[in-house]
DNA sequence: GTCTATAAATAGATAGAC
DNA sequence: GTCTATCTATTTATAGAC
């Protein structure tokens, strides 16, 4: 019997985790309450400071979590035997799975832009310079395949992933616009703007714009 | 004689909305510190009080300023006697100009995209929501001259607002990434990010897509 | 591993003199 | 309009019992 009667190893450190993204999301940093993170896990106060050892700690590890994932993910298909333009593909879809797949990670990550990366250690700082890198890769790649123009890494990354940010964490924000006179604001869809995004970054980078 | 021996009206009030944007930008609605405020400002802080009525007044005055000169701008823009494609191009330049000349705007403008815009008065929303309108009726008008064609007003806003304000917001973050590995992170210039908006945005509305 | 109680610091806000 | 002093509430964090 490797569980007890009604609580699993690890499922406090798995509620606190995920209050604690959720109150982050909402409210920075500086404004989240660790008695709110308590209370939204049902789990004892005193527990933030047995399993992780601070406010700080606690945040820390949710934000390398989030990165790791996205960095691996993006690692793994630029390591892939696909081709450039698949790769692109890849890319974006990386992006938008990881982003969807973990709700509060949009809004944290918009937060921590603000921020400076103030609260990031240096293996988070290393996904961040990982995932650029391999965006940078890919599209060397297709240059050397001569099927892509050279291109400013930066600008392709900042035209894929802020839009895509910006869209998943501006869910609530647009179901409000969308009451307030702005018609369809929340009529919008995830794959509408990954496929845009697709096109438009592929005929950036294929020279197919006039 | 209009001015006080060493202080000009108003030089107060313009101090504290000055250091009060900073702060906002720095640390976000609940992470800002009214003490901290009135310190950057070199002002007592029961100023804070009496010229505006609480924290939350200070800071809803400082998000209304700042969506009011852009939905100004913009919809000055739209309004114009322009063509549409020199319409597309003030816009980009509208979020450009306003975004560069407030610079706490495009961090505290990331922050309220996180916290689903719920430090916002009505004005404030009605600005957001004429913003989006008035890059719809550019869109529609060129569609009417048989100049663009159809597209989803959210998603051609999204890919200009979310890389501009991205943009001008990584400015620290960027430095970092260039002093850990990520050569030329920093080396990349606002002229190059909107010339690129204006020829991609441009190629998308007038079909020049394959 | 979990709980109660509480310490210690810091926050927003105001009263009242000048 | 500006300053000092202070009130009150809240917050992170810990000690110590179970």
């Amino acid at each position: 019997m490797a569980r007890r009667t009604t609580t699993a190893v690890g499922d406090t450190r798995r509620a606190l985790l995920d209050a604690a993204a959720a109150e982050f999301a909402a409210r920075g940093y500086a404004g989240a309450n660790v008695d709110r993170i308590a209370r939204a896990a049902r789990v004892n106060k005193a527990m933030i400071y047995y399993h992780f050892r601070s406010k700080a700690a606690l945040y820390r590890e949710i934000i390398r979590d989030m990165f790791d994932a996205v960095a691996a993910r993006v690692r793994e298909v630029a390591g892939s035997g696909a081709s450039p333009e698949n790769k692109v593909r890849g890319f974006i879809a990386a992006i938008a799975i990881e982003g969807e797949a973990r709700p509060h990670f949009p809004r944290i990550w918009l937060r921590e832009i603000a921020e400076g990366a103030e609260h990031i250690d240096a293996g988070t700082l290393r996904d961040a310079r990982d995932v650029l890198g391999a965006l940078g890769s890919i599209i060397e790649e297709g240059c050397r395949a001569g099927r892509f123009h050279p291109a400013n890494p930066l600008v392709i990354h900042a035209t894929i992933v802020a839009p895509l940010m910006f869209f998943f964490a501006t869910g609530k924000f647009r179901q409000k616009l969308d009451r307030h006179g702005a018609r369809g604001a929340a009529r919008i869809s995830r794959d509408e703007v990954v496929t845009h995004l697709e096109r438009v970054t592929l005929a950036v980078l294929e020279g197919r714009i006039a």
